[in-house]
DNA sequence: TATGAATGAGGTTTCATTCAT
DNA sequence: TATGAATGAAACCTCATTCAT
């Protein structure tokens, strides 16, 4: 009775893996809803049956993109049973996200800034940080009552480490050469150390 | 022939003030020409007398502004002995930075990802990062050569530490409340404390 | 096979009235062929079934709204001996159809003027128009058989008045503090009283 | 110098005036801004230069020929001295506008059905239609000062002899075989001839 | 019969750029 | 030099209509 149960979901799926495709590739103010429908293989008024505007459709796209990735990495730390072991493998996601998400940090702050309504634009992405946030400042202020860090303003701290992440995946779409595990490793490292308790090497 | 020379710079100089002015507040792609012309009191054609394009007027507002803040960082860290004080001193002044040219970060990448010509674009932003690379670079690996901090690799280093600014700096645009000064103390100085060669407090 | 007539004829109604419903709220140009489905809680491939195309829909509602009306209209006549009565009443009905049928008339008129083509969308207001005017022709030939009214070109004056009420019903569309009923009755008195014979007041 | 002044008023004229062919011609709906830029001659971008959206152009276009006309008939009612004179002419003054501004009556009211925000695009009209009752209120209100008239309400009866006359501007749109003339004379001596005091005839 | 997803032509508007003066 | 009128390509979005179930 209903082969098409889910047909809505796969849909919206399909048109917003078309229009990441175009956002990345070209920018958002670059990318017209034709390039979208061409991309999609669909229609430009089937994209308006899904999405209210362009504004509705990147904002879909780009939530359930970060989201996905999320999930998976929170479930991948739970293995991890030390602080330094665990900010390192998020690391690593993080570094594999620049890439999987190819500029996303970019793509967002252009569609922020081009956004009439900037207030509005911001909470999307304001809301992802905050997240992303809370769940590394649980793993250095646990690291903390371990004794495995010395006692530093976590909060802070990690705004640094995120807005560094966010950053070198900017830099990394025009300069590719860029040598994202190096500078990855290095930077993390340092921060250990200079996290670590007097004595305590991880 | 040569007072007239005078009279251009004073215009151009005037049309990328007012540029600058209106990017800064509206964005990139939210800022038309006629705004431009509105905020410099000049006609919408003599902008184009002075500058070939939007994009054009663009990448000469923001590098004369950012190659003017350039020269003052390197001035001023002439004067700190040590590379620990060098580095919280340049610390200080990148904050600075993120307040005078309001988020020149986000406002570049927004130009960057609605350019149909990356490539391009994106040369004007790596040469500027690159030179401000060097000179962080040149001070870390002073400090290893002294022994005040432990060897490492410090161009990957430092593009770590320019990629977390930048990323506050674009943070700050959507979250006014991030406290950008505490940010900064807490991250350099956990930075320090893991460059230091052991034993050595600054 | 016979019993589905009903429901045919049901559903056809149905449609009508909730697009009349709209038309008159919204105008024939501003309502969507997704208004009509939602008011009458029928889905939009229903109403293609039922109607070839909006102003096929459009032309059916408003005829069998207006043919209602006619036919009521015309059986109180009767009931009324002298001509002179039967225009009073005539023009107490015709008030009432303004405010019950609010503004058919304008609503025609834009469906017309918005018609590609216009000469055959015209056809249906003129065939309702001569209708009523041959009626109201039929009432005031009469008075002037009977001596109640001067000889005078009854059709021409005939176009006149209706075209008043006409007017009328457009003019309380934009105008709701006109009082209609006033407006009417000094409009009707004065005509009555430049076709009455001299000497004969009725 | 200036041998371009009043090139704006001759654009703004140009531009109103190959408006206005078009949408007497095809309807406000029906008529796109590519039609008026190829009837002027001008480009698409032009219109919006001196016009704000389509509605403001077709606002100015009504507005401005519809006060050409009301100019020119008060000024020929000054010449004649009796009120139903002066009521003759311009009934046949109301008949000419019929021809000339063909159907303007409807092309509002289609206009006002179509747009968004009626009460605004109301007002438009009802301005102008309060003008012109009043000029006629006064005539008939002189006409019963001077004995020429019995007692009558006038800016009732006005509104229907307006409406009278909209109403037939409309209809004459799609039954152009309507005799106008003799429809306007029949009707205005019917209404002059109810009108007048007993005994009395002009 | 009935649904609602899909279509795509076409509309209004914006805005970078040019050019006559 | 400077102006501002003029251009026109292109963008987003709507909506009457169709069609597979």
């Amino acid at each position: 009775m209903s082969p098409r149960v889910g047909v809505a979901d796969e849909r919206r799926a399909q048109i917003m893996q078309a229009a990441l495709a175009c956002f990345t590739r070209k920018g958002y103010n670059n990318t017209t809803m034709d390039d979208i429908a061409a991309e999609s293989g669909l229609s430009k008024g089937t994209l308006y049956w899904y999405f209210k505007s362009k504004d509705d459709l990147f904002a879909a796209a780009i939530t359930s993109s970060v989201a996905d990735w999320g999930a998976k990495a929170i479930a991948t730390l739970e293995q991890y049973p030390t602080a330094p072991g665990k900010l390192r493998v998020l690391a690593r996601r993080m570094m594999d996200l620049c890439k999987e998400l190819e500029g996303f940090f970019g793509l967002f702050l252009e569609f922020w800034a081009s956004s009439p309504r900037r207030e509005e634009a911001g909470k999307l992405w304001v809301d992802l940080l905050v997240q992303y946030k809370d769940i590394v400042v649980e793993i250095i202020e646990e690291g903390i009552r371990n004794g495995e860090f010395k006692p530093t303003d976590a909060e802070q701290l990690v705004w640094a480490i995120m807005a560094a992440y966010d950053g070198l995946a900017a830099y990394v779409m025009f300069m590719p050469n860029l040598n994202l595990e190096q500078v990855s490793q290095v930077f993390i490292e340092t921060l250990l150390h200079g996290l670590a308790t007097n004595g305590s090497e991880q």
